[in-house]
DNA sequence: GTGTTTGCAAATATTTTGCAGTAAG
DNA sequence: CTTACTGCAAAATATTTGCAAACAC
C-alpha cells in the first residue's frame, strides 16, 4: 500500500495525516529488515531531527490496530515489525539475528488443521523458523 | 524429568543444588499454564518467603541453557516458559491470554520443508496459533 | 480556530547486574 | 573452608503516559 493510500485511510478513520506517520509507514514498506522500534527511529531521525521514540511507538501501535503492519516476536527483548501483513513464516538467524520472510511457502492450511485438533477458534498463526543464515552457516561459533 | 534427575544434572555440570532451583523447576514441570517469570515468582513466594525475582530470572536462564525449559514469545511484554522442551505448537487465546500446548500435532516435517525453501540451515521452529479458547469463544467482545 | 498530534520528560514495566551475606559441598 | 548462590538494591532496557506547544484541517 502506498503513502497516498495510507493518507486516504487515515482521513477516513478521522486521523490526521502527518509527515511522521507517512515516513514511518514508508520506511516499513520499503525495507525487508523487519526493524524494531529503535531501528525505525534511528533510520528516520536524520531526516526528521525532532522525531521521537514516543511517536514511533504511537504510530506503529496505530498501524498495528489498522492492520497495516504486523508485530513479530522473534525472541529478542523487543518486537519487530513487518508492513507485509499477509500471514507468512519468518526465518531467523541464531547468530546475526537477521529476520527474513519465507514468501513462497504456503502454510495457510495449518490453521484448519489446528482448528480440528483443539477446541479453540483459531484465527491466525505466527510461524518462526530458527537456524543459521547463508552468511553465518558454516562459520563455527555456535548459537 | 524429576527433581532427582535435575539434581544429578546440576551436580554433573558443577552447579549447586539449591532449594530454589528445585522449586522453580518443579513448579514449571507441574503446570500447564506456561507461566511468566512473575507468575513463577508469585506462585513460589508463599512457600519461599525470601524468594527473589532475580533468582527466578537467573534460574530460568540456567534451565534454558541446560535445555530443560523453553522460552515462548507469545506477544506479551514478557516471556513465558515451558518445561516441555519438545518442539510443539502453542495455541494462545486473544482474550484471556491463556497459552495451551498442542500436543497431538505432528509438525516436525515443517523444518525439512523450510530447509528446502531457503538457504538457511534451519534447526528449530516455534509455531503459535492465535484465536479464542473454549471459555472465551462465542462471548462477544472481540480481540 | 479547534482538536489532534508531537516530542519531551517522567513514569512504568521488564530484565540484568553488583555485591555482601549465606548456604552448598 | 571454599566457592557458588541468594536476595537485595541499583542499573539497564523497553515501553507507556501526561502534558504543553505545534501542527493539520
Amino acid at each position: 500500500m502506498s503513502i497516498e493510500d495510507l493518507s486516504i485511510i487515515l482521513k477516513e478513520k478521522g486521523f490526521k495525516v502527518t509527515p511522521q506517520r507517512l515516513a514511518i509507514y514508508d520506511m516499513l514498506k520499503n525495507t525487508k529488515s523487519h526493524p524494531s522500534i529503535d531501528m525505525i527511529y534511528n533510520s528516520l531521525k536524520d531526516n526528521f531531527p525532532t522525531m521521537s521514540l514516543a511517536t514511533v511507538y504511537k504510530t506503529v501501535d496505530m498501524l498495528k490496530k489498522l492492520n497495516l503492519v504486523q508485530e513479530l516476536n522473534v525472541g529478542e527483548g523487543s518486537f519487530r515489525y513487518d508492513a507485509n501483513v499477509a500471514s507468512h513464516p519468518h526465518v531467523i538467524c541464531y547468530k546475526c539475528h537477521r529476520v527474513d520472510d519465507l514468501e513462497d511457502a504456503d502454510f495457510d492450511d495449518l490453521i484448519e488443521k489446528v482448528n480440528k485438533l483443539t477446541d479453540y477458534d483459531i484465527k491466525n498463526q505466527k510461524l518462526y523458523f530458527y537456524g543459521y543464515c547463508p552468511q553465518c552457516k558454516g562459520k563455527d561459533t555456535a548459537k
